[in-house]
DNA sequence: ACCTGAACACCGTTCAAGT
DNA sequence: ACCTGAACACCGTTCAAGT
């Protein structure tokens, strides 16, 4: 009732850094990009703005450390999952089966196996679930990337990749190449599907996913079809898709023009698709 | 003098949304992200900002509108250049034996030949440079894609790369996939050239591009060498590579992903590579 | 129908002052 | 060294009023 909002939590641990992104990690998650204010910080932390001034330079910096640490949570779960070369690593991780339109026998690599491919699909899925469960992370990402090109978080994907790339075989000579194809690839088709998850929630709370797509793919059977023939015949396609079997496809796809150009003895070991 | 900046054009035509829209461009090329507000686009439209939004919804809408505006003269530019059809698609596709390490006799495809690799990278190209003349564009597409995944700017795109993908003959079940990964690579590798080039000129405007892809280069040496084995040694590499190079490249890894999963009767054929 | 411009609510950031 | 909180400059947006 009182138009003053009280303190929700005294002060219980002393503020830092640390404890401001995290909080800023919250409010984000809570109410997307609009939501993380510094009024809105300082009440959280029942603290003025000064002493977020304190620990932060500025909004971007708060901001920059708030994607840097969601990133790392992700990439490092990850790499647990994977962790132990020996380890079985437990049954089939039977989150769900998912169950799209009908096929997708399985829509992730179920068995983490340890070959580089597999180390290569955990981490893009990595990033894809922090996406989904962040749904501001893929802007930040853009953000910061224009902020600063190769800051922080670039080496951190980059380098998960890398090494995989480099533990295919793929000569020396062309691990940058390689390796940036599949991070854009996998941060743009991550980001892209955030965001489909997103203004699903969004802006039709009430209708789930399936719905959306289903009002996006008649969007676009409507554009102009003397502009848009290709757009148009591909709706349905986009309109009965998985996300997670698509996203897979994608990461086989890009791995294929890796080790078919790159790999010129193993052409059909690598990657395997139909088989 | 005059400390109030007086009316810099009487204005010549009646205001519209088209008029609104490119001095929205305009201020964003010449100031950046920030550059862009109601009151620089009052005084520079010579108006009130009820004025502007007679014509415009909101801020997001301008900005969407202006990165619509961008996108579609990228586009458009690049469809003048390959505009026959009746291309008999060439001989055996001789655009470039691609020959990466070292050489780069030249960057781009230089006579533009109908086959749809060529119209793909030019396309791409298109963008690329877009991005580059406007950086500000890599960041408010991906604002547009969070808030309106499948909104304009998306058919543009998917619909150019798209034509080409099924003119490469790829059978019609794959037509999303294969755009999809073409398009997420080149936004997301045409956007992390444009945050380069925008760094430089911003950051340290004495110091060409060379210079600061030097520096990011010795950062990436100076990173811990227990987390960081891959990026440091592959750092070198970041610094000394062209970025059209290095774009065209990564095109052609994943056009060559497209032709041997799912044209796989003529490997050879399609993309270049060594042969 | 189209435009004016004062006014409002809100935001990031600063800074003199406290402990 | 760390925190307080009033104050400042600026921004997107609204709206009663004009033509």
């Amino acid at each position: 009732m009182a138009t003053r909002t009280r303190r929700t939590q005294r002060r219980t641990e002393a503020l830092s850094r640390e404890r401001i992104v995290e909080a800023a990690v919250e409010l984000l998650d809570a109410a997307g990009e609009g939501g993380l204010t510094f009024r809105a910080l300082t009440e959280r932390l029942a603290t003025g703005p000064g002493a977020i001034y304190w620990h932060v330079a500025n909004k971007d910096e708060l901001l920059d450390a708030a994607t840097d640490a969601v990133v790392a949570t992700a990439l490092a779960a990850e790499r647990a999952g994977s962790a132990g070369s020996a380890g079985p690593a437990g049954p089939a991780e039977p989150t769900e089966p998912a169950e799209p339109t009908e096929p997708a026998e399985r829509t992730e690599p179920a068995e983490p196996s340890n070959s580089p491919q597999d180390k290569i699909r955990a981490v893009a899925f990595g990033l894809f679930d922090a996406m989904e469960d962040h749904p501001w992370l893929p802007t930040q990402l853009a953000l910061q990337l224009s902020r600063s090109p190769w800051g922080s978080v670039t080496p951190q994907i980059f380098e998960s990749i890398g090494r995989q790339v480099r533990a295919l075989g793929v000569p020396e000579g062309h691990w940058f190449t390689a390796t940036s194809a599949l991070v854009h690839y996998i941060l743009g088709a991550a980001g892209q599907n955030a965001a489909n998850s997103a203004t699903a929630r969004t802006l039709v709370p009430d209708v789930d996913r399936a719905e959306f797509l289903d009002a996006a793919s008649k969007a676009w059977k409507e554009l102009d079809p003397d502009d848009y023939p290709f757009t148009r015949a591909v709706a349905a396609q986009m309109r009965d898709h998985d996300d997670r079997e698509q996203f897979l496809a994608g990461i086989d796809l890009v791995l294929t023009g890796i080790t078919a150009l790159h790999l010129p003895g193993e052409r059909g070991r690598t990657t395997s698709s139909a088989t």
